[in-house]
DNA sequence: GTGAAAGCGCTAACAC
DNA sequence: GTGTTAGCGCTTTCAC
């Protein structure tokens, strides 16, 4: 049991807890000699701090909370990677949630951030949450949140976000460019900003081309993938079906490629596919993938370090950055033009 | 700022702080009509007790660490959702720490864990970690540890693991079922247990089924894609090359792929290819890839029960519990037989 | 049924 | 340079 506190280091060199506390932050006040025997009685019982002690009297955790809709996503992987890695840097722990998609639990997550806890919050909001008093409330707090890919509109604080809007437009762009006519857009909530801003640039990219809109292209898909590939399916299988799909979110990517398969529709050569996604086997796949990818380890990356500068200096009015990391259209062979016919 | 503490609604209610702090945590010793008023006025004024306060006092923090090699890898995500739902079915809060496989950051991380921060630690090893003493003082200082996927074989603690070398043989054995005689095996790491165990299996499959074992075709892999795409290219564009091939890494998929249709080697006419890994879309890779599937999300989950079943009883002695649960070979087209010559 | 008092381990003013 | 004191917010005896 590493029980050693400093009230034993203290015993132990006849000093007070006071001295021992500031030798062992190194405080100026305290002679060298007594540092060192310190040190080495510190090493020797292997005493480590109490944080909670520390972070009650001193107000502060050291640690950030991290709240995401899921982590079985490659966006979401990399993401917290880049948001770990500066965190375990500036020594801070993170506390990480998972929501779900469950906006009453993000707003039971959220409500416990008044305490104590943790110093700063990171969060992607759930594709339920269209209210943000539980997010204002936290702010309201005094804990600055930075929001990162999902964000919510209403709030104002940081927010790290790709360009939703205009990669969509391009990755449509492209598909018109390539040929394609009737392009379907698939997408998995109503909610969502980042939703929002990717359909505007579907549209708007298709206006441009002067195609029309058809709202029965525009389809909401659900949470499963079988339940995907059957509607996936049922808008493939019409005779009047699309030529080429934007799928605004990776996990439509596998139901999208088992639908064409499964219809012997050949991609791309009777259809041509884009996915939103950052997986690594996009473009192992068959055939290879063109995606439009995020720079998910740098958002997650860049988040942090705007919420450490909020966590370092106080003054929050740094709090309204908004920073637009683009995103890249890889194209590969899903999208590619039909040579002959 | 929700600044409200016990002292603010006993001063506000008349009543001492002890007996508020019974009444929020609805002590039998409080009136029905005292604990009425307490929790009304504790909603009112937005009272969120300080966990660290209660923490220092209880000599329980409510938290558990995840100590992980990575998480951009689907096994450690589906893992964390596992761990991540029975924490928050059990109101505990999990902190997240990646060691990015070095074992310097491993320990560091770990000797934190002395002090009061968790309760408990889940924990799967980094590949340079050959040493366990900074798991043992960690277990010695009276945390439960719970290793699951990677383990220490010589500290005694709860280990969840998966099948490694039964999986490994029957993947084998799969291979020289459908025709290969030459099988190459390819690693990223030379200290994890789990890997010495799916080699175990590996080299039975093959002595058992009378073929020999070619050190050749045993192949130590590295950590970036370009790197082990030209060390796969390498082997493959042998004379002698292998007819089959195990990734016993999700990572080793995509080199293996592209080394592949770089060298225009058909899979599976010219080479069968089995990996071990998660990734929903191995179903439509190119072609769809035959998988050794590990029961991540069982296994966090898993992991996390017993972790916190030591956490409610005082009963350490269970803490030597092995659950072994088993990986799926799932078959699909890298390993089809061939039909025709 | 309620309250006073002590203390978890640490830090920060302020003496000396 | 070192020690004393007080207190972060909460829980827990033990009185009353």
């Amino acid at each position: 049991m590493s029980n050693t506190t400093i009230k034993i280091l203290a015993k132990e060199l006849n000093l007070s807890v006071a001295s021992v506390s500031k030798a062992l932050r190194d405080s100026h006040e305290i002679s060298k000699e007594t540092k060192e025997k310190v040190l080495a009685l510190a090493q020797k019982l292997n005493y480590v701090p109490n944080p909670y002690a520390s972070s009650l009297r001193k107000r502060k955790s050291k640690t950030i909370a991290v709240v995401l809709p899921e982590v079985a996503d490659s966006f979401f992987s990399l993401a917290i990677n880049g948001i770990e890695s500066v965190a375990q840097d500036k020594g801070y722990h993170v506390l990480i949630y998972l929501t779900h998609e469950s906006f009453a639990r993000e707003e039971a997550i959220l409500n416990e951030f008044k305490s104590g806890r943790v110093d700063g919050i990171l969060i992607s909001v759930s594709d339920e949450t269209n209210t943000s008093d539980h997010i204002k409330q936290v702010i309201a707090s005094g804990k600055p949140v930075v929001f990162f890919d999902r964000v919510c509109d209403d709030v104002e604080a940081a927010k790290i976000t790709t360009d939703d809007m205009e990669s969509s437009y391009q990755a449509t762009h492209h598909l018109v460019m390539n040929g394609c006519r009737k392009i379907a857009y698939l997408y998995t909530s109503k909610n969502l900003s980042i939703n929002d801003k990717r359909m505007e640039g579907y549209k708007k990219a298709l206006s441009d081309s002067g195609l029309k809109i058809n709202e029965d292209f525009i389809v909401l898909c659900e949470g499963n993938t079988a339940g995907n590939f059957e509607i996936i399916r049922n808008l493939l299988k019409n005779k009047n079906r699309p030529d080429g799909i934007i799928a605004c979110v990776e996990k439509l990517t596998t139901p999208i490629y088992l639908a064409c398969h499964d219809l012997k529709l050949a991609i791309p050569d009777k259809i041509k596919v884009i996915s939103f996604t950052n997986l690594q086997a996009a473009l192992i796949l068959s055939p290879p993938l063109t995606t439009v990818t995020q720079p998910a380890f740098e958002m997650g990356k860049t988040a942090a370090m705007v919420l450490f500068k909020a966590l370092e200096k106080n003054n929050y009015n740094l709090k309204k950055e908004t920073i637009v990391i683009p995103s890249q259209l890889t194209i590969r062979s899903t999208t590619k033009k039909d040579l002959g016919v």
